[in-house]
DNA sequence: AAAGAATCGAACCAATCAGTTCGATTTGAC
DNA sequence: GTCAAATCGAACTGATTGGTTCGATTCTTT
């Protein structure tokens, strides 16, 4: 409450550095955070903890980030932030079809079945009830986003004659779904305890696009089946 | 661990109730720790909530269950259960596999996308890190069942012709997710806070019996796209 | 080398919580 | 109505945790 706000806080007083500005010492607590947090949940995991595996004194944790919460969600946007480059940069334009799609499925459930992202939506979905703000600003910038980046793909596809789809977004959230069937949600349920191997993965992203082009491809029914 | 294992417990000494037999009672306890623990999570769930929300003491709890964790993994299978018993029934053995599909797609995503089953899904995966039995236990006995099942059927249509499959577990888990696409990941994450409308499964259950049909009805390549 | 700031570390505080205890009260079989 | 068992309820214990404090230490700049 009585902080010193008189003094020109914005630059240190000479040239020094700032009571918790080391971007350094911040991504170090930050690994060290995700580290308790991955393997032990939100409530389960201790500040002392964070602490001890960050390398750094309890008080400097809080010198760094306000309180648990913030840390947390400081951590999962760090965290959703390196997925989502990922991502932007692995879907590439190829014109075909079957080439990007294979190769971005490939690439992206490569990715959300890394042990750190599996682990990161456990947690996050495990809060999303006491926090839905974070659990839709999760949401909607990690999987929502991917899929309308697929979506305006499909979108130039389609413009371009070479597929046939009705409604692009419901296509590429479909898309992704069969990329991950029978991999993602045991993992999430830690029903198995290790990535699926690139082989696997190849496999299911080769079905998804298969059944993918049967439904979408030229020269296939494209309204809806009967209601 | 020293129970009375000697007496004939099946009914009481006389013909009184006992300990914590009474399974009004039992059934009164769950229904409470269901309202808090899908509301709170696992952990911030407390005893003493529980409690007052069953209406019970909390002496009485324990004697009912050993200890909180025992308490919500009843808990949980309680739920499992009645989901898979809503989900066994649900696929009614029309031999016609869009009709059979589209009817069961339509039942299981709504029971998946009900407020409790949603509930608890979210607090199973957030406590999977630390209790992976119970995590594994869940997907086995529901999910994995539920594509079993469907898996089952498949392999019917298959050997009558109807549909070309080559695997059918994939083909199943393909339609499940195919069936929950835009619907049940938001939901997961919170950041769609009311179950989808029937006319909204509806229209997602048909696209995926479209695309279903478009890649394994009859006159489909039935051979994995190139790799 | 000297100063000044950031960091350490270790104790500390207040709150919460799982689980227990025990006398008072209710309940149900006889 | 009686009596024993089940339940209540309210306090209590022991442990943990988020968060704070503060003097000692380390680092960086001059």
């Amino acid at each position: 409450m009585s902080e010193i706000s008189e003094i020109p806080v914005k630059t240190g007083p000479r040239n020094r550095r700032i009571a918790g500005a080391d971007p350094d010492k911040r991504r170090q607590i930050l690994d060290g955070a995700l580290q308790v947090f991955t393997s032990r949940g939100f409530d389960a995991a201790s500040m002392s903890d964070i602490a001890a595996a960050a390398n750094v004194s309890k008080g400097t944790l809080y010198v760094y980030f306000e309180d648990k919460e913030h840390l947390f969600v400081d951590l999962i946007q760090r965290e959703r932030e390196t997925q989502k480059r990922g991502a932007i940069e692995a879907l590439n334009e190829d014109s075909d079809p079957v080439r990007a799609l294979s190769k971005f499925g490939f690439c992206i459930v490569r990715v959300i079945n890394d042990e750190l992202a599996v682990s990161a939506h456990r947690v996050v979905i495990g809060v999303a009830e006491r926090m839905p703000d974070l659990g839709r600003e999760f949401y909607e910038n990690g999987p929502m986003l991917g899929s309308r980046l697929i979506a305006r793909y499909l979108d130039r596809m389609v413009a371009e004659g070479k597929l046939a789809i009705d409604d692009t977004y419901l296509a590429a959230v479909q898309f992704l779904d069969l990329c991950q069937s029978t991999l993602t949600r045991p993992r999430l349920f830690n029903a198995v305890r290790t990535p699926p191997s690139e082989d696997e993965i190849r496999r299911v992203v080769g079905e998804a696009v298969a059944m993918f082009m049967a439904r979408y491809g030229r020269g296939a029914g494209s309204q809806p089946a009967s209601r």
